[in-house]
DNA sequence: GTTGCCATGTAAACTGTTACATGATTTC
DNA sequence: GAAATCATGTAACAGTTTACATGGCAAC
């Protein structure tokens, strides 16, 4: 059985992770926005919740209290918390860095929650490495080609490098955070 | 005639507005990357230039000096010239700020060279305003919220608002640069 | 003469978008 | 009893990914 996931099924199970929701709650949950540029579209999360449902990792019960509405309520399967745990720990490769930014903020955000303050700080020990060496990549890409570029080529381009110069040093608060948190506790 | 086009569509309009180029030139750019997180994939881009030919967005030619390989050079239609600045032109939408950030920096790169600095100038100070507007409902959203959220959660968040915040900033030096440039001109 | 790159493309599977459909239950 | 909202879904379509297929040319 095939365990892969698009993004939209890891959201999902990030999110039944925290506790057990219907489809209709977590529509409301990516309607408010916020949270990502997922569509809170139920042709979206609908055929989601039915594929992580055929692969065992989640399950679906409907809700019958007498007077409520039907409501199918989901939650993650032993085999889902599995899954999903590996997502999060997948290392942090420079290319994740270059074209799937998105997808690695929201393993980060559902880390703590899932493995704990050592999982994440060594997510962001890993995002600040390939950062710095991603950053100065683009620069010298900058720099051979400022000259052919039209001026807002290069700005556009710019822009870009300060959005990881911004993360590199939100990696590295972060970072302290996680390190002042660790010290508290010992 | 539906002229609708995915962002990969108007990506190789762009990059064919600056001169024509086969579809292997075009996969060579998007792999080398530094230009935004586009597929080089063939699966991709074949099918993408063949519908924009059909929408006769762009002609393609078959190069044929007696010792060279196949090539497929391709150029924008005069209809396509008018869809891409369409394009290029739309005006700055909140949802765009949040849902499409990348279509919005891709547009503003292809700005001066196909529409011209006043063009450009607009752009940045619609942007500006829309990211002036919405970055003050994000922190509200924080704040309403750190105390239920586990510290990476709240942590992914506060990168997207500095991700904005830097991107304001970003815009109005920008901005300076066109009026700076506007001066000199006159 | 075979390895590897240039250059084109196709096919199947998957995902997401848009739009529609349905019915129950509050709220006014 | 009409309107809004809760809650679930489906169908048609478009676009992307992945993997495969093909053939010419260049270098060794």
């Amino acid at each position: 059985m095939n365990t892969n996931n698009s993004l939209l099924g890891f959201a999902l199970l990030g999110l039944l992770h925290q506790h057990p929701m219907s489809g209709y709650d977590l529509r409301k949950i990516f309607a408010s926005s916020a949270m990502g540029s997922f569509s809170d579209s139920p042709g979206a999360i609908y055929p989601a919740l039915a594929r992580l449902e055929v692969q065992g990792l989640i399950r679906g019960k409907v809700e019958n209290s007498a007077s409520l509405r039907k409501r199918r309520l989901f939650k993650l399967a032993p085999k889902g918390v599995t899954a999903f745990r590996a997502w999060v720990k997948r290392p942090v490769r420079r290319d994740d860095v270059i074209r799937r930014l998105g997808e690695l903020m929201l393993r980060f955000a559902f880390t703590d929650q899932s493995l704990g303050d050592r999982q994440a700080a060594l997510f962001l020990k890993q995002f600040e490495a390939e950062l710095a060496g991603y950053i100065p990549s683009l620069k010298q890409y900058l720099d051979t080609n400022v000259s052919k570029m039209p001026l807002s080529g290069r700005l556009a381009l710019e822009c870009g490098i300060q959005e990881y110069e911004a993360r590199l040093k939100w990696a590295r608060t972060s970072l302290a955070f996680y390190d002042r948190r660790k010290r508290n506790k010992l």
